[in-house]
DNA sequence: GCGTAAGTGGACATTCCCTTCCGGTTAGCG
DNA sequence: CGCTAACCGGAAGGGAATGTCCACTTACGC
């Protein structure tokens, strides 16, 4: 990943990230054509950033979708919004396995269940990954989102301890610390990153149980929000 | 990391990668500030590796040494050889954590000994980390240094597991997996990496133990060679 | 000393990517 | 049907990194 120092704030331009303006916001007044070509754009993205990362060029996403440099700037001024409206979807999907874990009565299978799920998904889409982990500051609601995330994955952790399945010494930290690693592991991996994914995480998974708590070194100062971006001094 | 993909070989060139000519190799052949500036960039190598990974432009290199970009290249034609032999000593010293970890005559000390030590090399040293995983395909001496580094840790793992306190189903890919892992568990990271890999280190340590044996999903194809570089298809 | 081969550094050509600009095209309202 | 604002794609400007070339400088054997 590269440097991103370019985050000039468009102003409002006509996409769903637009913040709840009037009603249904101005996605309809794109012209037919213009709508179409956005899809195909997104689409295109969508591979792209699975199959490369997310540092494919611009070029090439707009080669793929079929349409000019110049019609893939227009709709998306920056790398960055085309990145957070392709991955809204799935940033939603995490949001939804969390609330789901919530809803489960067995504190234990909640967080197993959160922590299998999200590292499949850091697998299926590596571009996804990137995205997930690579905290963009000037994202409109991805703060929120991620606040929320982290909210339900302390209280699915509070529950596992309470119940005495999830290691008391546990730390909301190595979250943080299983997706860097996950993330280790599925990086240039090709075929094999499931495999390495699913054992890597069976492995740590049974580190988490209450049962074999040897003493560990500190936890590090780490947030779901370090998870990518760097962290606190340097 | 990039590509790489220019991996000329360069015809012995005066360097001690040479392999064993006459006696002293022609190193000597050098005028004295030639080699003064050789050492200069080894040394500014060594601290640009270390301080932002294998891709830092050569200029900076070259900057950082007060030298000119064509000096640097006269010195060392490909990326490659620089790397080599800037983390030659440290490839050394893995292979003598391996050493020194055979005569341990207590197994599960010199398996957990072996995986600590280089773990904290992969941390104390970012280039170090990118230089250990990048298999580099003509490096010349690399493979052979590997080659037996991975039958001292076969050997490690095998008088494990026989003394019972190595699970038994524990596969060398593990140890690949540990070590990208921890790359990813490292990078970007910053001040806290040296505590992020210590408590990932000692979480997956506490899962190898023979004692928390549940059954494990199958291990990935993956040999130390892979630690970085692509595995068998795509 | 001094001549020369070895050594040096910066300018340069090349490549790759990002981003903007501009002349031509088209959807869709009236 | 026809006009116009919205839209389109490619060309072109700008920046960064790689690796090469060449005119100048310097160590050091004699």
């Amino acid at each position: 990943m590269s440097t991103y120092a370019n985050v000039r704030n468009m102003p409002a331009h006509p996409s769903r990230i637009a913040p709840s303006a009037e009603g249904e916001p101005r996605t309809g007044t794109l012209r037919a054509d213009a709508l179409h070509n956005r899809e195909r754009i997104l689409q295109a993205a969508r591979e792209a950033f699975a199959a490369r990362g997310l540092d494919v060029p611009m070029v090439a996403i707009a080669r793929r979708a079929g349409v000019g440099v110049a019609t893939l700037y227009r709709r998306f001024p920056s790398r960055e919004s085309l990145v957070m409206e392709v991955f809204a979807d799935q940033f939603a999907a995490c949001g939804a396995v969390v609330d789901e874990a919530l809803a489960d009565p067995d504190p234990w299978r909640a967080f197993r269940t959160v922590v299998e799920k999200v590292c499949a998904m850091q697998v299926a889409d590596r571009g996804f990954t990137e995205a997930f982990l690579t905290a963009f500051p000037g994202a409109i609601d991805y703060e929120g989102v991620r606040a929320r995330a982290e909210q339900g994955l302390a209280e699915i952790v509070r529950r596992a301890k309470a119940a005495g399945s999830l290691r008391a010494d546990f730390d909301l930290a190595d979250l943080t610390l299983l997706l860097k690693a996950n993330h280790g592991v599925t990086a240039d991996t090709g075929d094999s990153a499931a495999a390495a994914s699913r054992r890597l995480v069976a492995y740590l998974l049974q580190s988490f149980r209450a049962e074999t708590a040897e003493p560990l070194p500190s936890a590090p100062p780490l947030g779901l929000q370090h998870v990518y971006a760097l962290p606190p001094t340097r």
